[in-house]
DNA sequence: TTGACTTATCGTTATGTAACGATATTTTTA
DNA sequence: TAAAAATATCGTTACATAACGATAAGTCAA
């Protein structure tokens, strides 16, 4: 009755969350969720801040949105994105501990 | 002085950052974490545990050594591999409570 | 020293992903 | 309706990564 027994988790499992890491292991696409993680942003407007073509920056967005990390809502001529998966704070918040400024 | 400026991570921050989390984007390298956060373990040990030829666990071993996550120390013929990283365990706690069992 | 055992490296092939230009779609304004 | 603006999609090319077999290297025991 002591012993703690440790058991892994599910292979499945592991294979879901290899495949979300692989979707948030870019730059760009870090920072689109750093800052979509404070506000909600026009595709434009999050292609402004990486630098890049509004093309590419709706091609990250999509990927992240079909693998439920955010939300898209059409305004006009604008679509603004948002967070929906609420873990993409706290896995934020460790990546920020380990490689923000102050760290 | 009422206003909160939010200031984004450094694009260099954002690619180590990417980098680091692309290494850990697979199956196999999250079980190894996995285990390792508990206990050292040989290659050997590592590699049945994921089913695979331990010259393929070596080689995720390796690469996860590379940059920084994994510790390697020989002896006799074996080779234990353990964490070096401490904000691993972090980062695995939120995988864990994203895509675990109770979750 | 020879052979067995464990781990590491190499070369190849297959697959996945990123970046890009071109083009299509949706919506607004003239 | 036509043109402009914003976003999305497509096709291509270049590059990265994964898996694998073969082989090398380090260690121990006979």
């Amino acid at each position: 009755m002591s012993e703690m027994e440790t058991s892994w988790m599910a292979l499945d499992r592991l294979e879901q969350a290899a495949e979300c890491l692989r979707v948030l292991a870019h730059p760009h696409r870090l920072r689109m969720v750093e800052m979509l993680l404070q506000d909600r942003y026009s595709v434009g407007e999050l292609a402004q801040a990486c630098d890049i073509p509004s093309h590419m920056a709706s091609e990250h967005l999509m990927l992240m949105k079909r693998c439920g990390f955010l939300n898209a809502t059409r305004e006009g001529r604008n679509v603004f994105y948002s967070v929906k998966e609420p873990h993409l704070s706290s896995i934020m918040a460790c990546i920020q501990s380990r490689f923000g400024e102050e760290a």
